[in-house]
DNA sequence: AAGTGGTCTAGACCACCAT
DNA sequence: TGGTGGTCTAGACCACTTA
């Protein structure tokens, strides 16, 4: 194998990384579509000229990331958002006893605006800028627990309108990724309490001051590039947010 | 190779997961001491008969659940838990910047008592055993921000008297690892939004009523068996819990 | 210089899935 | 039966730490 960073520039990059990086952006480019099959390992592993060990160590991480998700016996795949990746890996609300519900989304607006300060920073477009802005209500058992309010850079949302999100046939991420190609593969959040304000207590039928669990998260795609900026605020008298610390997910 | 497990059970678990149990039986024994240097990869795929490969593929898992700790060029060796461990892994509040500070504690309550139903069943110990309570202040920049309650089996922790828990040289887990063996390895969280108690709000300076984040831990040893129950008030007029969502930790 | 973990390779064999 | 991913091996070479 020749090596790949032959100048002395510090420390070379392991070769599984380099190999990692191709498959990313193989993947931003949709050459393979989300669900669809990649090529076998050693097909892979002869494309890109590297053992099947290295190819597969850089398909691991992105495994791990639930960027692809392999099956054996049938092949590796482009990851969907799905049902079952949103309830894994993106919402965290259970009920009092553990368990876990899909919930179910009503629109509650849609509209375009102006980027603030704040919001302009973290989704690093310039203050003014155009976005959209969705406020999204979620039934749990048929009661109103999460209220979401969404920005979105119009720019990376070209000619999104209210009545295609409103019909979309998937979750939110799920959306993205197959109308605009974007696909958030992680989010950061950050917790508090706070007192419910008069029109977040209307929606979700508590008292105006009650404490509410407010989110803030800003959801990414490849390359930490953040996509959607989201508050939520979560009705915890009878569910809960659940938080794993220091165990790998699944096995 | 002979096969560990030749008759036909269905499918045998694969060899480095049987390398891992080896592994996490040696550290619950306490062949090496926490901070301490494992034997070399080489010497212990002697050890376990397998190759080198198979040997590291079991480190790599304990390694990712931050049980061992790898340093190219000394070894690898029994993860502690000290300031750094706490931060990455156990305590997830962080200013408002997103800046880390380490909490100073200060011990207000140090009871003996008997467990609840709920607190028994968590703990898998008989309702009305003995347990140790304990209540533990947590100031960020001089402010008192995090409340703790803490439940103990008394059984895992004998002779543990509020002198030595006031005294102890290092955080709560490091503690329960040096003085009685106990490893606390991973955690379960659920988080909720409550309006604080006098006694709470009284503590943490709040108005009663105001709205403060309450987390319920459970933090478990090897084998998911259950090690301490902690209740955690949190003031987050300040302050968020920080939570990553499909991000594999470090990289 | 010696010892450690980190990377990379090449190949064998197994388990599972589709046909 | 053929193709896929999953496991396991044996060995080479590199990077880093310590003395």
């Amino acid at each position: 194998m020749t090596d790949p960073l032959a100048a002395g520039t510090a420390t070379a990059a392991p070769l599984y990384r380099e190999v990692r990086r191709l498959l990313t952006a193989s993947l931003q480019a949709r050459e393979w579509e989300p669900g669809a099959a990649l090529p076998s390992e050693a097909r892979l592993a002869q494309r890109f000229r590297v053992s099947i060990g290295t190819l597969r160590r850089a398909v691991d991480e992105l495994v791990a990331e639930q960027v692809l998700v392999r099956q054996q016996g049938r092949g590796t795949f482009v990851a969907t958002h799905g049902p079952s990746r949103l309830m894994f890996q993106f919402f965290r609300i259970v009920g009092a006893n553990g368990e876990r519900d899909l919930p179910e989304p009503e629109l509650l607006a849609f509209e375009r605006g102006r980027a603030e300060a704040r919001e302009a920073a973290a989704l690093r477009i310039a203050p003014g800028e155009r976005v959209l802005r969705i406020r999204n209500l979620l039934r749990l058992g048929g009661e109103p627990i999460v209220l979401d309010d969404i920005v979105l850079a119009q720019r990376l949302f070209p000619d999104l309108a209210e009545k295609a999100f409103r019909e979309r046939d998937s979750t939110i991420y799920g959306f993205y990724q197959t109308r605009y190609g974007i696909n958030v593969v992680h989010a950061s959040e950050r917790l508090r309490a706070a007192a419910a304000d008069r029109a977040s207590a209307r929606i979700l039928k508590v008292a105006p001051g009650a404490p509410l669990l407010e989110i803030h998260r800003l959801a990414m795609t490849y390359h930490d590039a953040p996509v959607e900026l989201r508050r939520s605020r979560v009705n915890t008298a009878h569910h809960a947010y659940s938080s794993e610390l220091g165990k790998s997910p699944a096995r």
